[in-house]
DNA sequence: AAGTGGTCTAGACCACATG
DNA sequence: ATGTGGTCTAGACCACTTT
Protein backbone atom coordinates (compact mmCIF):
# COMPACT_ATOMS: atom_id res chain seq x y z
CA UNK A 1 0.00 0.00 0.00
CA UNK A 2 1.61 3.30 -0.92
CA UNK A 3 2.07 5.90 1.59
CA UNK A 4 0.46 8.88 0.75
CA UNK A 5 -3.00 6.69 -0.13
CA UNK A 6 -2.91 4.76 3.25
CA UNK A 7 -2.45 8.35 5.13
CA UNK A 8 -4.94 9.60 3.09
CA UNK A 9 -7.50 7.09 4.04
CA UNK A 10 -6.16 6.97 7.60
CA UNK A 11 -7.78 11.02 7.45
CA UNK A 12 -10.44 9.98 5.73
CA UNK A 13 -11.45 7.15 8.43
CA UNK A 14 -10.94 9.47 11.06
CA UNK A 15 -13.33 12.08 9.71
CA UNK A 16 -16.26 9.80 9.37
CA UNK A 17 -15.55 8.08 12.37
CA UNK A 18 -15.89 11.66 14.26
CA UNK A 19 -18.70 12.82 11.95
CA UNK A 20 -16.80 16.22 11.20
CA UNK A 21 -18.76 18.81 9.98
CA UNK A 22 -18.46 20.68 6.81
CA UNK A 23 -16.12 23.60 7.96
CA UNK A 24 -14.05 21.44 10.36
CA UNK A 25 -10.87 22.83 10.56
CA UNK A 26 -8.10 20.00 10.41
CA UNK A 27 -4.89 20.07 11.85
CA UNK A 28 -1.82 21.81 10.43
CA UNK A 29 0.15 20.28 7.61
CA UNK A 30 2.93 20.18 9.65
CA UNK A 31 1.04 19.12 12.40
CA UNK A 32 -0.30 16.17 10.28
CA UNK A 33 2.71 15.10 9.32
CA UNK A 34 4.25 14.49 12.88
CA UNK A 35 1.20 12.83 13.19
CA UNK A 36 1.63 10.16 10.47
CA UNK A 37 4.92 10.30 10.16
CA UNK A 38 5.39 11.37 6.88
CA UNK A 39 7.14 13.98 5.15
CA UNK A 40 5.55 17.42 4.01
CA UNK A 41 5.65 16.45 0.44
CA UNK A 42 3.80 12.96 1.10
CA UNK A 43 1.19 14.71 3.38
CA UNK A 44 0.95 17.47 0.35
CA UNK A 45 -0.08 14.41 -1.89
CA UNK A 46 -2.22 12.61 0.50
CA UNK A 47 -4.21 16.64 1.21
CA UNK A 48 -4.03 16.63 -2.60
CA UNK A 49 -6.19 13.36 -3.12
CA UNK A 50 -8.71 14.26 -0.04
CA UNK A 51 -9.30 17.37 -1.91
CA UNK A 52 -9.96 16.04 -5.82
CA UNK A 53 -11.70 13.62 -3.82
CA UNK A 54 -14.27 16.36 -2.29
CA UNK A 55 -13.36 15.10 1.44
CA UNK A 56 -11.60 18.21 2.57
CA UNK A 57 -10.61 21.43 0.91
CA UNK A 58 -7.27 23.75 1.73
CA UNK A 59 -7.06 27.61 1.81
CA UNK A 60 -3.54 28.36 1.37
CA UNK A 61 -2.51 30.89 4.46
CA UNK A 62 -5.48 29.69 6.56
CA UNK A 63 -6.13 25.43 6.93
CA UNK A 64 -7.41 22.69 6.21
CA UNK A 65 -11.29 21.99 6.36
CA UNK A 66 -13.65 19.66 5.74
CA UNK A 67 -16.07 19.28 2.94
CA UNK A 68 -19.23 17.42 3.04
CA UNK A 69 -18.84 14.99 0.37
CA UNK A 70 -21.54 11.98 0.57
CA UNK A 71 -25.47 13.11 -0.23
CA UNK A 72 -27.97 10.39 0.77
CA UNK A 73 -30.23 8.71 -1.97
CA UNK A 74 -27.65 10.64 -4.68
CA UNK A 75 -25.68 8.29 -6.94
CA UNK A 76 -22.07 10.02 -7.09
CA UNK A 77 -20.36 10.51 -10.66
CA UNK A 78 -17.13 11.45 -9.51
CA UNK A 79 -16.43 7.99 -6.92
CA UNK A 80 -16.17 5.61 -9.37
CA UNK A 81 -17.35 3.29 -6.80
CA UNK A 82 -20.56 1.81 -8.52
CA UNK A 83 -24.05 2.87 -6.82
CA UNK A 84 -24.27 0.12 -4.81
CA UNK A 85 -21.51 2.20 -2.82
CA UNK A 86 -23.53 5.28 -3.16
CA UNK A 87 -26.69 3.87 -2.20
CA UNK A 88 -25.74 1.70 1.02
CA UNK A 89 -28.74 1.74 3.13
CA UNK A 90 -31.15 1.41 0.47
CA UNK A 91 -31.64 -2.55 -0.76
CA UNK A 92 -29.96 -2.79 -4.43
CA UNK A 93 -30.64 -5.98 -6.43
CA UNK A 94 -30.40 -6.72 -10.15
CA UNK A 95 -32.12 -9.26 -12.64
CA UNK A 96 -30.36 -10.75 -15.72
CA UNK A 97 -32.31 -10.04 -18.78
CA UNK A 98 -30.05 -11.40 -21.37
CA UNK A 99 -26.39 -12.37 -21.57
CA UNK A 100 -25.35 -12.95 -25.67
CA UNK A 101 -22.69 -12.57 -27.76
CA UNK A 102 -23.18 -9.98 -30.51
CA UNK A 103 -20.61 -8.59 -33.35
CA UNK A 104 -20.17 -4.94 -33.46
CA UNK A 105 -22.69 -2.65 -33.99
CA UNK A 106 -21.62 0.92 -36.09
CA UNK A 107 -22.11 2.45 -32.73
CA UNK A 108 -19.33 -0.04 -31.17
CA UNK A 109 -16.93 0.17 -34.02
CA UNK A 110 -16.64 4.03 -33.23
CA UNK A 111 -16.60 4.09 -29.80
CA UNK A 112 -14.01 1.12 -29.65
CA UNK A 113 -11.96 1.72 -33.00
CA UNK A 114 -12.84 -2.06 -33.88
CA UNK A 115 -14.00 -4.13 -37.40
CA UNK A 116 -17.69 -5.34 -37.80
CA UNK A 117 -16.57 -9.01 -37.13
CA UNK A 118 -15.55 -8.11 -33.39
CA UNK A 119 -16.93 -9.91 -30.74
CA UNK A 120 -18.38 -8.33 -27.68
CA UNK A 121 -20.48 -10.27 -24.97
CA UNK A 122 -23.91 -8.08 -24.53
CA UNK A 123 -25.80 -8.16 -21.34
CA UNK A 124 -28.72 -6.16 -20.41
CA UNK A 125 -29.79 -6.00 -16.72
CA UNK A 126 -32.37 -4.19 -14.20
CA UNK A 127 -31.04 -2.96 -11.50
CA UNK A 128 -33.59 -2.23 -8.92
CA UNK A 129 -33.67 -0.13 -5.68
CA UNK A 130 -35.78 -1.34 -2.60
CA UNK A 131 -37.81 -3.33 -5.22
CA UNK A 132 -38.39 -0.57 -7.53
CA UNK A 133 -36.98 -0.48 -10.72
CA UNK A 134 -34.01 2.01 -10.66
CA UNK A 135 -32.33 1.43 -14.03
CA UNK A 136 -31.71 -1.09 -17.45
CA UNK A 137 -28.48 -1.51 -18.02
CA UNK A 138 -27.26 -2.47 -21.57
CA UNK A 139 -23.35 -3.61 -21.32
CA UNK A 140 -21.01 -4.52 -24.09
CA UNK A 141 -17.62 -6.18 -22.86
CA UNK A 142 -15.35 -6.45 -25.70
CA UNK A 143 -14.16 -10.25 -26.09
CA UNK A 144 -10.69 -9.45 -26.92
CA UNK A 145 -10.08 -8.33 -23.06
CA UNK A 146 -12.76 -10.12 -21.65
CA UNK A 147 -12.96 -13.44 -23.46
CA UNK A 148 -15.27 -15.40 -21.03
CA UNK A 149 -18.30 -14.50 -19.18
CA UNK A 150 -21.26 -15.77 -17.52
CA UNK A 151 -24.41 -15.88 -15.53
CA UNK A 152 -22.62 -17.00 -12.52
CA UNK A 153 -20.00 -13.58 -12.69
CA UNK A 154 -22.80 -11.03 -14.38
CA UNK A 155 -24.94 -12.15 -10.92
CA UNK A 156 -22.40 -11.38 -9.11
CA UNK A 157 -19.57 -8.47 -9.74
CA UNK A 158 -18.39 -7.87 -12.90
CA UNK A 159 -15.83 -5.33 -12.51
CA UNK A 160 -14.63 -7.58 -9.19
CA UNK A 161 -13.92 -10.66 -11.22
CA UNK A 162 -12.39 -8.00 -14.30
CA UNK A 163 -10.09 -6.76 -11.78
CA UNK A 164 -9.62 -10.17 -9.68
CA UNK A 165 -9.89 -12.96 -12.36
CA UNK A 166 -8.26 -11.35 -15.51
CA UNK A 167 -5.99 -8.68 -13.74
CA UNK A 168 -7.24 -6.29 -15.98
CA UNK A 169 -7.03 -2.70 -14.35
CA UNK A 170 -9.22 0.01 -15.10
CA UNK A 171 -7.67 2.99 -16.24
CA UNK A 172 -10.50 5.98 -17.33
CA UNK A 173 -13.82 6.77 -18.25
CA UNK A 174 -15.65 8.59 -20.66
CA UNK A 175 -19.63 9.57 -19.42
CA UNK A 176 -22.26 11.04 -21.92
CA UNK A 177 -25.59 12.46 -19.94
CA UNK A 178 -28.81 13.62 -21.36
CA UNK A 179 -32.28 13.61 -20.85
CA UNK A 180 -34.58 12.26 -23.37
CA UNK A 181 -38.29 10.58 -23.73
CA UNK A 182 -38.89 6.85 -23.12
CA UNK A 183 -39.52 4.57 -26.06
CA UNK A 184 -42.13 2.05 -25.25
CA UNK A 185 -39.83 -1.15 -23.98
CA UNK A 186 -37.90 0.81 -21.88
CA UNK A 187 -40.92 2.76 -19.87
CA UNK A 188 -42.53 -0.64 -19.60
CA UNK A 189 -39.07 -1.93 -18.15
CA UNK A 190 -39.25 0.43 -15.48
CA UNK A 191 -42.52 0.20 -14.31
CA UNK A 192 -43.31 4.24 -16.01
CA UNK A 193 -46.25 5.67 -18.22
CA UNK A 194 -45.62 5.55 -22.10
CA UNK A 195 -43.57 9.02 -22.72
CA UNK A 196 -42.15 9.49 -18.95
CA UNK A 197 -38.88 11.41 -19.03
CA UNK A 198 -35.45 8.99 -19.06
CA UNK A 199 -32.09 10.02 -17.61
CA UNK A 200 -29.37 8.58 -20.21
CA UNK A 201 -26.17 7.60 -19.12
CA UNK A 202 -23.24 6.37 -21.21
CA UNK A 203 -20.28 5.28 -19.83
CA UNK A 204 -17.23 3.56 -22.34
CA UNK A 205 -14.18 2.07 -19.89
CA UNK A 206 -10.50 1.92 -20.61
CA UNK A 207 -8.50 -0.23 -19.31
CA UNK A 208 -4.99 1.31 -17.31
CA UNK A 209 -3.01 0.69 -20.97
CA UNK A 210 -5.87 3.02 -22.84
CA UNK A 211 -7.83 0.26 -24.22
CA UNK A 212 -11.38 0.10 -24.03
CA UNK A 213 -13.29 -2.36 -22.89
CA UNK A 214 -16.51 -1.78 -21.96
CA UNK A 215 -19.68 0.14 -23.01
CA UNK A 216 -22.55 0.57 -20.87
CA UNK A 217 -25.46 2.36 -22.09
CA UNK A 218 -28.05 3.21 -18.92
CA UNK A 219 -31.54 3.99 -18.52
CA UNK A 220 -32.39 5.36 -15.48
CA UNK A 221 -35.74 5.59 -13.54
CA UNK A 222 -35.94 9.55 -13.09
CA UNK A 223 -38.38 9.04 -10.12
CA UNK A 224 -35.42 7.41 -7.94
CA UNK A 225 -31.85 8.18 -10.00
CA UNK A 226 -30.52 11.50 -9.03
CA UNK A 227 -26.59 12.67 -9.75
CA UNK A 228 -24.42 14.64 -7.54
CA UNK A 229 -20.56 15.51 -8.42
CA UNK A 230 -18.07 17.55 -6.70
CA UNK A 231 -15.56 19.27 -8.46
CA UNK A 232 -12.50 22.37 -7.89
CA UNK A 233 -11.93 25.03 -9.75
CA UNK A 234 -8.02 25.34 -9.10
CA UNK B 1 2.29 32.17 -13.45
CA UNK B 2 3.30 28.54 -11.24
CA UNK B 3 5.81 26.81 -13.39
CA UNK B 4 3.70 23.34 -13.54
CA UNK B 5 0.95 25.03 -14.56
CA UNK B 6 3.09 27.19 -17.35
CA UNK B 7 4.79 23.97 -18.50
CA UNK B 8 1.21 21.83 -18.62
CA UNK B 9 -0.08 24.53 -20.59
CA UNK B 10 2.36 24.50 -22.81
CA UNK B 11 2.52 21.11 -23.68
CA UNK B 12 -1.64 21.12 -23.89
CA UNK B 13 -1.49 23.57 -26.72
CA UNK B 14 1.60 21.34 -28.34
CA UNK B 15 -0.86 18.47 -28.43
CA UNK B 16 -4.08 20.60 -30.06
CA UNK B 17 -1.64 22.61 -32.42
CA UNK B 18 -0.32 19.08 -33.54
CA UNK B 19 -3.80 17.85 -33.48
CA UNK B 20 -2.43 14.48 -31.90
CA UNK B 21 -4.69 11.74 -31.87
CA UNK B 22 -5.78 9.64 -28.81
CA UNK B 23 -2.86 7.33 -27.91
CA UNK B 24 -0.42 9.00 -29.65
CA UNK B 25 2.76 8.77 -27.55
CA UNK B 26 4.22 11.78 -26.09
CA UNK B 27 8.18 12.10 -24.88
CA UNK B 28 9.03 10.60 -21.71
CA UNK B 29 9.38 11.94 -18.83
CA UNK B 30 13.02 12.96 -18.61
CA UNK B 31 12.82 14.27 -22.00
CA UNK B 32 10.18 16.48 -21.29
CA UNK B 33 11.97 17.46 -18.15
CA UNK B 34 14.89 18.41 -20.64
CA UNK B 35 12.80 19.76 -23.22
CA UNK B 36 11.07 22.03 -20.62
CA UNK B 37 14.15 22.75 -18.34
CA UNK B 38 11.95 21.78 -14.86
CA UNK B 39 13.21 19.00 -12.17
CA UNK B 40 11.45 15.81 -12.69
CA UNK B 41 8.94 16.55 -9.56
CA UNK B 42 7.86 19.27 -10.93
CA UNK B 43 7.06 17.62 -14.90
CA UNK B 44 5.22 15.04 -12.87
CA UNK B 45 2.85 17.26 -10.91
CA UNK B 46 2.35 19.37 -14.44
CA UNK B 47 1.70 15.53 -16.00
CA UNK B 48 -0.82 14.40 -13.02
CA UNK B 49 -2.71 17.87 -13.69
CA UNK B 50 -3.07 17.39 -17.61
CA UNK B 51 -4.07 13.51 -16.57
CA UNK B 52 -6.81 14.88 -14.19
CA UNK B 53 -8.15 17.22 -17.13
CA UNK B 54 -8.49 14.45 -19.40
CA UNK B 55 -5.82 15.75 -21.78
CA UNK B 56 -3.34 12.34 -21.42
CA UNK B 57 -2.96 9.01 -19.61
CA UNK B 58 -0.19 7.63 -18.36
CA UNK B 59 1.01 3.97 -18.18
CA UNK B 60 3.42 3.06 -15.48
CA UNK B 61 6.69 1.54 -17.32
CA UNK B 62 5.45 2.34 -21.11
CA UNK B 63 4.81 5.63 -21.46
CA UNK B 64 2.48 9.11 -21.67
CA UNK B 65 -0.28 9.11 -23.72
CA UNK B 66 -2.53 11.66 -25.84
CA UNK B 67 -6.72 11.46 -24.31
CA UNK B 68 -9.17 12.38 -26.68
CA UNK B 69 -10.79 15.45 -24.45
CA UNK B 70 -13.49 17.58 -26.57
CA UNK B 71 -16.30 16.03 -27.98
CA UNK B 72 -17.73 18.51 -30.09
CA UNK B 73 -21.30 19.99 -29.43
CA UNK B 74 -20.99 18.33 -25.55
CA UNK B 75 -20.75 20.51 -22.33
CA UNK B 76 -17.99 19.43 -20.38
CA UNK B 77 -19.50 18.91 -16.66
CA UNK B 78 -15.04 18.56 -15.48
CA UNK B 79 -13.82 21.58 -16.85
CA UNK B 80 -15.61 24.40 -14.90
CA UNK B 81 -14.87 27.02 -18.06
CA UNK B 82 -18.42 27.50 -18.87
CA UNK B 83 -20.42 26.19 -21.77
CA UNK B 84 -19.59 28.67 -24.26
CA UNK B 85 -16.04 27.69 -23.89
CA UNK B 86 -17.30 23.85 -24.72
CA UNK B 87 -19.45 25.14 -27.34
CA UNK B 88 -17.41 27.26 -29.21
CA UNK B 89 -18.07 27.02 -32.89
CA UNK B 90 -21.85 27.63 -32.23
CA UNK B 91 -23.51 30.99 -31.56
CA UNK B 92 -23.94 31.10 -27.72
CA UNK B 93 -26.36 34.43 -26.72
CA UNK B 94 -28.27 34.63 -23.73
CA UNK B 95 -31.62 36.89 -22.70
CA UNK B 96 -32.19 38.32 -18.85
CA UNK B 97 -35.64 37.55 -18.42
CA UNK B 98 -35.66 38.97 -14.52
CA UNK B 99 -33.13 40.35 -11.97
CA UNK B 100 -34.53 41.16 -8.46
CA UNK B 101 -33.65 40.87 -4.65
CA UNK B 102 -35.29 38.23 -2.41
CA UNK B 103 -34.65 36.92 0.43
CA UNK B 104 -33.73 33.07 1.50
CA UNK B 105 -35.98 30.44 0.48
CA UNK B 106 -36.46 27.22 2.47
CA UNK B 107 -34.37 26.02 0.13
CA UNK B 108 -31.78 28.33 -0.03
CA UNK B 109 -31.37 28.45 3.89
CA UNK B 110 -30.63 25.21 3.96
CA UNK B 111 -28.14 24.90 0.93
CA UNK B 112 -26.29 28.52 2.89
CA UNK B 113 -26.88 27.78 5.60
CA UNK B 114 -28.43 31.13 6.26
CA UNK B 115 -31.01 33.34 8.10
CA UNK B 116 -34.55 33.73 6.26
CA UNK B 117 -34.11 37.11 6.19
CA UNK B 118 -30.56 37.16 4.05
CA UNK B 119 -30.70 39.09 0.65
CA UNK B 120 -29.51 37.36 -2.32
CA UNK B 121 -29.78 38.65 -6.22
CA UNK B 122 -32.15 36.47 -8.18
CA UNK B 123 -31.13 36.09 -11.55
CA UNK B 124 -33.41 34.34 -14.29
CA UNK B 125 -31.79 34.34 -17.79
CA UNK B 126 -32.15 32.42 -20.62
CA UNK B 127 -29.71 30.76 -22.88
CA UNK B 128 -29.60 30.05 -26.58
CA UNK B 129 -27.35 28.19 -28.88
CA UNK B 130 -27.71 29.17 -32.60
CA UNK B 131 -31.00 31.06 -32.00
CA UNK B 132 -32.64 27.91 -30.47
CA UNK B 133 -33.33 28.18 -26.91
CA UNK B 134 -30.85 25.49 -24.42
CA UNK B 135 -31.94 26.50 -21.37
CA UNK B 136 -33.12 28.28 -18.36
CA UNK B 137 -30.98 29.92 -15.36
CA UNK B 138 -32.11 30.36 -12.49
CA UNK B 139 -29.42 31.98 -10.33
CA UNK B 140 -29.08 33.02 -6.67
CA UNK B 141 -26.00 35.41 -5.87
CA UNK B 142 -25.68 36.07 -1.93
CA UNK B 143 -25.44 39.96 -1.64
CA UNK B 144 -23.58 39.06 1.13
CA UNK B 145 -20.41 38.28 -0.87
CA UNK B 146 -21.65 40.04 -4.10
CA UNK B 147 -23.11 43.36 -2.88
CA UNK B 148 -23.97 44.64 -6.32
CA UNK B 149 -25.13 43.29 -9.98
CA UNK B 150 -26.97 45.42 -12.38
CA UNK B 151 -27.95 44.01 -15.90
CA UNK B 152 -24.74 45.44 -17.73
CA UNK B 153 -22.72 43.08 -15.30
CA UNK B 154 -25.37 40.36 -16.04
CA UNK B 155 -25.51 40.63 -20.12
CA UNK B 156 -21.96 40.24 -19.80
CA UNK B 157 -20.73 37.68 -17.58
CA UNK B 158 -21.67 37.13 -13.69
CA UNK B 159 -18.44 35.22 -12.57
CA UNK B 160 -15.91 37.43 -14.25
CA UNK B 161 -17.02 40.13 -12.95
CA UNK B 162 -17.31 38.55 -9.49
CA UNK B 163 -13.25 36.99 -9.97
CA UNK B 164 -12.18 40.74 -11.56
CA UNK B 165 -13.90 43.45 -10.07
CA UNK B 166 -14.95 41.65 -6.54
CA UNK B 167 -11.40 39.36 -6.51
CA UNK B 168 -13.50 36.52 -5.21
CA UNK B 169 -11.91 33.40 -6.14
CA UNK B 170 -14.32 30.34 -6.66
CA UNK B 171 -12.71 27.44 -4.68
CA UNK B 172 -15.39 24.43 -5.67
CA UNK B 173 -19.05 23.41 -6.19
CA UNK B 174 -21.26 20.84 -6.07
CA UNK B 175 -23.28 19.68 -8.88
CA UNK B 176 -26.73 17.48 -8.52
CA UNK B 177 -28.37 16.35 -11.81
CA UNK B 178 -31.88 14.58 -12.74
CA UNK B 179 -34.65 14.32 -15.36
CA UNK B 180 -37.78 15.30 -14.87
CA UNK B 181 -41.00 16.38 -16.48
CA UNK B 182 -40.98 20.03 -17.76
CA UNK B 183 -43.86 22.27 -15.99
CA UNK B 184 -45.97 24.55 -18.44
CA UNK B 185 -44.12 27.56 -18.12
CA UNK B 186 -40.72 26.11 -18.37
CA UNK B 187 -41.69 23.88 -21.24
CA UNK B 188 -43.11 26.99 -22.72
CA UNK B 189 -39.72 28.88 -22.38
CA UNK B 190 -37.70 26.37 -23.85
CA UNK B 191 -39.88 26.35 -27.00
CA UNK B 192 -41.05 22.25 -26.29
CA UNK B 193 -44.31 20.52 -25.84
CA UNK B 194 -45.92 20.63 -22.72
CA UNK B 195 -44.58 17.71 -20.31
CA UNK B 196 -41.77 17.31 -22.34
CA UNK B 197 -38.66 15.89 -20.34
CA UNK B 198 -35.75 18.18 -19.05
CA UNK B 199 -32.54 17.89 -17.98
CA UNK B 200 -32.18 19.64 -14.24
CA UNK B 201 -28.82 20.55 -13.36
CA UNK B 202 -28.52 22.67 -9.69
CA UNK B 203 -25.14 23.91 -9.01
CA UNK B 204 -23.46 25.28 -5.73
CA UNK B 205 -20.35 27.29 -6.19
CA UNK B 206 -18.17 28.25 -3.20
CA UNK B 207 -15.16 30.48 -2.92
CA UNK B 208 -11.73 29.52 -2.13
CA UNK B 209 -12.17 30.00 1.30
CA UNK B 210 -15.57 27.61 1.39
CA UNK B 211 -18.34 30.01 1.63
CA UNK B 212 -21.03 29.56 -0.53
CA UNK B 213 -22.35 32.37 -2.91
CA UNK B 214 -24.44 30.60 -5.93
CA UNK B 215 -26.69 28.76 -6.41
CA UNK B 216 -27.55 28.02 -10.32
CA UNK B 217 -30.89 26.07 -11.00
CA UNK B 218 -30.67 25.30 -14.41
CA UNK B 219 -33.04 23.41 -16.73
CA UNK B 220 -31.63 22.34 -19.88
CA UNK B 221 -33.61 21.60 -23.17
CA UNK B 222 -33.18 17.68 -23.56
CA UNK B 223 -33.40 18.32 -27.44
CA UNK B 224 -29.85 20.28 -27.70
CA UNK B 225 -27.84 19.77 -24.26
CA UNK B 226 -25.77 16.66 -23.97
CA UNK B 227 -23.54 16.17 -21.32
CA UNK B 228 -19.81 14.72 -21.41
CA UNK B 229 -17.44 14.08 -17.92
CA UNK B 230 -14.15 12.47 -17.95
CA UNK B 231 -12.65 10.37 -14.75
CA UNK B 232 -9.89 8.78 -14.06
CA UNK B 233 -9.67 5.33 -11.51
CA UNK B 234 -6.63 5.68 -9.52
C1' DA C 1 5.53 39.17 12.43
C1' DA C 2 4.07 34.65 12.67
C1' DG C 3 1.77 30.79 10.92
C1' DT C 4 -0.12 28.14 7.16
C1' DG C 5 -0.56 26.13 2.69
C1' DG C 6 1.97 25.66 -1.90
C1' DT C 7 5.99 25.24 -5.15
C1' DC C 8 10.30 23.59 -6.56
C1' DT C 9 14.58 21.05 -6.50
C1' DA C 10 18.07 16.99 -6.60
C1' DG C 11 18.40 12.67 -5.81
C1' DA C 12 17.44 7.91 -3.99
C1' DC C 13 14.61 4.21 -4.64
C1' DC C 14 10.44 1.40 -6.23
C1' DA C 15 7.13 -0.87 -9.66
C1' DC C 16 5.85 -2.01 -13.92
C1' DA C 17 6.33 -3.01 -19.11
C1' DT C 18 8.87 -4.25 -22.98
C1' DG C 19 12.38 -6.44 -25.68
C1' DA D 1 18.30 -5.87 -18.37
C1' DT D 2 16.77 -1.55 -19.55
C1' DG D 3 13.79 2.15 -19.74
C1' DT D 4 9.65 4.24 -18.07
C1' DG D 5 6.46 6.13 -14.86
C1' DG D 6 5.71 6.74 -9.65
C1' DT D 7 6.94 7.49 -4.70
C1' DC D 8 9.33 9.56 -1.05
C1' DT D 9 12.53 12.53 1.34
C1' DA D 10 14.77 17.00 3.38
C1' DG D 11 15.00 21.35 2.81
C1' DA D 12 14.82 26.04 0.59
C1' DC D 13 11.76 29.41 -0.67
C1' DC D 14 7.19 31.63 -1.97
C1' DA D 15 2.24 33.34 -1.25
C1' DC D 16 -1.44 34.11 1.39
C1' DT D 17 -4.07 34.96 5.94
C1' DT D 18 -4.37 36.03 10.47
C1' DT D 19 -3.10 38.41 14.64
Amino acid sequence: MLKYIDVANRIESTIKEQKLAQGTKLPSLMNLCEQYQVSKTTMVKALASLEQQGVIFQVQGSGIFVRLQKRPGFISLTTNSGFTHDLSGYKITSKTLELTTVTATSDLQEKFECPSDEPFYFLKRLRYIDDQVLCIENSYFRQKLIPYLNREIVEDSVFGYIQKALNLKIGFSDKFLRANTLNTEDAELLSLPPKSPGFFLDELFYSNSGVPFDLSQNVYNFKHAKFFMQSINK
